[in-house]
RNA sequence: GGGGGCGUAGUUAAGUUUGGUUAUAACGCCGGCCUGUCACGCCGGAGGUCGCGAGUUCGAGUCUCGUCGCUCCCGCCA
């Protein structure tokens, strides 16, 4: 017999078709064996459709079909006929018509499913991860996927239409000491030499820059030896751009662009223009931490003049040994028990707070631990400054500006999740602009760039790199939306007296800044034009397209905290012949 | 590196607080019946290293210690 071939998908077969033959590919979802009658659903990535198997119409068609189980691969040709009214099925696409099968033919067997392939079901990650082909088969990863190429394509279709060009950069680079710890390959040819692979392309994007491309792109995976986290892969996609001659507001304006075009054609949103924008400190200060989410209210008040003298002590004496006292009003906080309090309590001690302090307005006045200790001015003042009204309830955490601040910040995200305070399928862009350039490393005993070494800082501040360096600006922007970092970059130094500036501030000696980075101060004294860019996470851009609540959804083969593959069972062990040929030797860690 | 949660048939879970006969259910799987099912139905059946190791005990799924894996978070990472 002659081989079939597909003319149709599962999910498109319609009422056009109608009397017609047709063929279809797929994999049995599920077959319902009724004796003389078999029903199968057959399933493709476009949606199922049902086949009808009689055993007195095609008597051989109908004994194969009851041969077949889930999963089998098969081809089916059949003619496409309406239901009879009663046995539509409204909740399906092709609910309306079936396929009565002349053929069928077992592509392929399969085993029983250690899971049941099928949108809703209950799986562990283990599961699906160890099964990935198989998980990947259920509908609704398989949107993820799909909207994952999407996004893509969208973004690629904007970058082209707006005069970009995308140039692949090596995977296999230089190891750069700044940032984060470093995928390592041993060369062969070099022993004793290693490549790294890129956490960003960085430095070849400004090259290109020099080199005179003004506008690049490139979709592009990027490394990360960091532990992971449920929005932190060690291997994760960036849209990665860069651009000569355009200042911040150009920059933001084309990648507000971008980003609704994604939006746009992934999944009909249109987003307004132009996103907020909140200068760095006064995010801090509202929301507590850099990556707010704007879709809940809940702000952090600063309290400490209220209760600077409060005879309540842990208050006061935080105020005056220069700390902080700040608050928030958790408006009408119905489910939130007196048990769930004391784990909010445990919940900001994740952040270096040592709890928090509670407050209730009832009708008979402050309900609160600390209520005898306030006085009637403190009380009034507080209640004014929060909006506290009857049933409200208010967290007060003091402590140092840092550990306040994200003690609050994220105890506000928590809460908000806990009592479903934002609303799904709302977006709230948000620019976060002139971070500080640089901060203290406690455990390297200096100075560390906060984006890159890259980053220029804000013209006015230069003169305070010497004097005042953590109060120095940088012309760095972040996108934020539904409080995740889904972007990020900044104007980037052009001049190479103030990258060499910018490494004797960060410690980095000039024969070192010579060894490691001497490819990038040379080319800046080539013409380089001014010119600055920013990177996309795509990952967690699809992730909050698709609802997601990991990366793991939206990558087809990602790997579990511990950086494993389980499918693969990457990392693995290698022979001794390869190790040798490298150069290298492996010290095995006694257990 | 640190803290929390989880680990019991193929899968998902109950049982662990308070140790006690043969470890329970659903789905899946196997056999049989069934011409309008679509989570098909009905009848019957098989299926267990309670993650692993040690300890306490007359007796451990249950208690203790260790260990491994998955997960969430802090540190780390942008």
């Amino acid at each position: 017999m002659d081989r079939l071939r597909r003319s149709k998908y599962c999910g498109d077969v319609g009422k056009e078709d109608l009397g017609n033959p047709i063929t279809l590919m797929g994999w049995v979802q599920r077959k319902r064996d009724l004796g003389n009658l078999v029903f199968l659903s057959l399933r493709d990535r476009t949606g199922i459709c049902q086949v009808v198997c009689s055993s007195d119409t095609y008597p051989e068609v109908h004994a194969t079909a009851r041969t077949i189980k889930p999963e089998y691969c098969v081809a089916i040709k059949g003619n496409v006929e309406l239901r009879p009214e009663k046995m539509r099925n409204p909740r399906m696409k092709t609910g309306d018509i079936e396929v009565y099968a002349q053929r069928i033919d077992i592509l392929s067997k399969s085993c029983t499913p250690p899971f049941v392939v099928e949108d809703g079901v209950e799986v562990s990650d283990a599961m699906r991860l160890r099964y990935r082909y198989l998980d990947l088969r259920r509908p609704e990863v398989q949107a993820n996927i799909i909207l994952r190429h999407k996004a893509a394509m969208a973004a690629r279709r904007f970058l082209d239409e707006n005069g970009f060009i995308e140039v692949e950069t090596p995977v296999l680079t230089r190891s750069t000491p700044e940032g984060a710890r470093d995928y390592l390959v041993p060369s062969r040819v070099s022993p004793g030499h290693f490549y790294a692979l890129p956490q960003s392309p960085q430095l070849f994007k400004q090259l290109l820059m020099v080199a005179g491309f003004d506008r690049y792109y490139q979709i592009v995976r990027c490394f990360r030896d960091e532990d992971l986290r449920a929005d932190r892969q060690p291997e994760f996609t960036q849209i990665d751009m860069e651009t000569s001659f355009l200042d911040m507001d150009d920059i933001l304006d084309l990648s507000e662009g971008l980003i609704s075009s994604i939006f746009k054609e992934t999944i009909g949103l249109e987003l307004s223009r132009p996103f907020k924008r909140l200068e760095y400190k006064d995010a801090i200060d509202l929301y507590g931490i850099d990556k707010p989410d704007t879709r809940f209210g809940m702000l952090l008040h600063d309290v400490s003049d209220s209760v600077k003298d409060s005879e309540f002590k842990i208050f006061s004496s935080t105020v005056n040994k220069g700390g902080v006292v700040k608050a928030i009003n958790v408006k009408a906080p119905h489910g939130l028990s007196r048990k769930d309090i004391d784990l909010l309590g445990d919940f900001v001690k994740n952040y270096g707070a040592k709890g928090i302090v509670w407050a209730r307005l009832t009708k008979d006045g402050w309900q609160s631990p600390i209520a005898r200790f306030l006085k009637e001015k403190e009380r009034w003042s507080i209640e004014n400054s929060l909006d506290f009204d009857e049933g409200d309830l208010l967290i007060f955490v003091a402590g140092n500006h840092d550990v306040v601040n994200a003690s609050l910040g994220n105890l506000r995200v928590h809460i908000a999740e806990r009592l479903s305070l934002a609303t799904k399928g709302t977006y709230n862009p948000l620019w976060i602009v002139r971070f500080p350039l640089l901060e203290w490393s406690e455990e390297e005993k200096r100075l560390l760039a906060r984006h890159h070494p890259f980053t220029s800082p804000v013209e006015e501040d230069i003169p305070m790199l010497e004097t005042e360096p953590l109060a120095v600006r940088a012309r760095s922007y972040d996108l934020v939306i539904n409080g995740f970092e889904v972007g990020g970059g900044s104007i980037r130094i052009h001049s190479r007296d103030l990258q060499q500036k910018m490494f004797s501030v960060l410690g980095i000696s000039e024969e070192e800044g010579m060894r490691k980075f001497g490819f990038l101060l040379e080319a800046l004294d080539y013409g380089a034009p001014p010119h600055g860019g920013i990177a996309f996470g795509l990952d967690r851009l699809v992730m909050l397209l698709a609802g997601a609540s990991s990366l793991r959804d939206v990558i087809a083969f990602p790997k579990t905290q511990k950086a494993v593959c389980p499918l693969t069972g990457a990392p693995a062990e290698v022979e001794d012949k390869q190790i040798a040929e490298l150069g290298i030797k492996v010290i095995k860690k006694e257990g």
